[in-house]
DNA sequence: TACATTTATTAACTAAAGTGAACGAACTAT
DNA sequence: ATAGTTCGTTCACTTTAGTTAATAAATGTA
């Protein structure tokens, strides 16, 4: 199970057996069933999410709409804004699958760094990196329409279309659930 | 000029006199002049920015036509991708004023945190931050139609309407400038 | 199994954005 | 000053998304 996130780290650095041996007795992997709610509106929580097993989703709540606006799959990790600003959460966190989640808050953190200082690199690295790719994310949403959103989607995560329902995938892609049946529609008819 | 700097980073970590005249005697502070390309698409750089004085963008250059997808003001900062992934750009940078910026590849990042490990906690702290606003950033981006982001511009950052010709803005709001300009129509007919 | 709830599709209609083209105003450079 | 760009607006037209409502299909649960 700790081989997600072994296998993962290991593109950066090799951990030593010390390393891998300290983050297990931290004993901050934990399992949540499917429609377990993480963080809600209004909350403040310290938790960031990694995610070895299962799904996560961020989602607002928008005149009583929910808006899904990101989902988090094996080897990808979440720091909410909450965490970070110290202000109350604007949005919910929920297990879109039974999920298994190493949970860690900045006690934790703060632990690891002091015994292993090659950690904090290691997230500033991550972090830089995910700051890029997010922004790449966002400018690739910037500059394309909605149907080339979802074929995008398609190409870079075919899995999540299927894991996920699909009026979530609808306002991940920033549609109403009847637009994005409209363009699988139109995709289909085309390609015929 | 480097007070810009040192007071945004007075949000985070006091400077020692040593730590400033460090910085300083890196001698990273470049100035350039209106129109100037930073980054060209295909290129591959090893240079991140901060902003201490002017306006840079990125942009992307679709079938022919120029697609603005971030502005960098005072005191914000930009690691390129190509920086990160080093892979060659898929984006242009250049400046949209006469602008004064911190230049730094990763060699001065190195030399930094070796002298001052306080600066990769800070780094990192810095990163995190930015990665949670923009996917804040983005998340506002998909939950809100082509007016309200424009609203949301208007409120969060006015001066920046005034520096950026308006058909930069249309992207960066993710539109054409034909469907900004009826925008702005509706919105002054509709006020007054 | 049967019932209730959730999710996906379809349709008719409205509103708004994309497209291509034209025009004038503003800015640059010589 | 003037010629040449660049930029913003407007227009007519097409395409697509939002809205509201109804229905069908799938899922979960007693």
């Amino acid at each position: 199970m700790e081989q997600i996130l072994f296998n993962y780290l290991s593109k950066y650095i090799l951990l030593t057996d010390d390393e891998k041996k300290a983050i297990l007795e931290l004993d901050i992997f934990k399992q949540f069933k499917k429609g377990t709610q993480l963080l809600k509106e209004g909350e403040l929580s310290d938790n960031g999410y990694f995610v070895i097993k299962g799904c996560i989703r961020t989602f607002y709540i928008v005149d009583g709409v929910e808006k899904t606006t990101e989902f988090y799959t094996e080897a990808e990790s979440l720091e909410p804004l909450c965490k970070i600003n110290k202000k109350t959460s604007d949005y919910f966190i929920s297990c879109v699958e039974d999920s298994i989640l190493m949970v860690a808050d900045s006690e934790i953190e703060q632990e690891i760094f002091q015994k292993f200082p090659r950690f904090e690199t290691l997230c500033r690295v991550l972090s830089e990196e995910l700051l890029a790719k997010n922004k790449a994310d966002f400018d690739d949403f910037k500059t394309s329409s909605p149907e080339q959103r979802y074929l995008n989607l398609f190409q870079s995560r075919p899995q999540l279309l299927q894991r996920v329902p699909q009026y979530q995938i609808a306002s991940y892609l920033g549609l109403t659930p009847q637009s994005l049946s409209r363009i699988r529609k139109r995709l289909s008819v085309g390609a015929k």
